[in-house]
DNA sequence: CGGGATCCGATTCGATACTG
DNA sequence: CAGTATCGAATCGGATCCCG
């Protein structure tokens, strides 16, 4: 499936409207290659839209579709949880780094 | 991360506790390398406990611990989620079907 | 019963180079 | 700017055999 794509919904989430060029700065570490794969798998999806200005330089321009917004409150509890999860990991191993210390 | 993590999730939270054949035949399709594998990372996450029973044959009998269970209205969600997604890809199909025929 | 160990093909992913 | 193409490394996941 892909870790990538609660990120991306994530800050299209917040952000409205977003070209591809500033989703892959808001999202460190994420490849070009990635990033179109996972964006082109949510627009058939229909849960994003991809809207291409003909012009030169090209802009295209990346928001969710009203369906995807019906994603919004599982993608907020995913977010918080997220968050949550990361501070429980961080006591994990530092109650393993005390046992290992008492050792 | 792996697919089956949700479903494990979804039917320990079913059945409070179960048995490793009792949740391999309740995820058709899964295999027991999987399931052995997706069991120990959650394990290892604090979200699963695993308690073996010193008797022959073995018994082992998995549960969600109470920190796992912070995640009920998220899996919550997420199936309720899954289900219409899943009649909304019927959609599409359907619709693409349609656009084939009158091509 | 509840796994572990191993082999192996399929899929994913990152890095890099190129393009209209 | 917004991608596509290609390659090789890494990971995933299924199948199979074995064990206490």
């Amino acid at each position: 499936m892909g870790k990538w794509k609660h990120r991306i919904l994530f800050e299209l989430q917040k952000n409205d409207v977003m070209r591809f060029n500033e989703l892959k700065r808001a999202i460190p570490g994420i490849t070009q290659k990635m990033l179109t794969a996972q964006l082109r798998e949510l627009e058939h999806h229909d849960i994003v839209v991809r809207k291409v200005y003909a012009q030169i330089p090209p802009k295209v321009e990346y928001a969710m579709t009203e369906y995807g917004s019906s994603l919004h409150p599982l993608l907020a509890a995913m977010n918080d949880w997220g968050q949550k999860h990361a501070e429980h990991l961080k006591q994990l191993e530092e109650e393993n780094s005390l046992k290992q210390t008492n050792a």
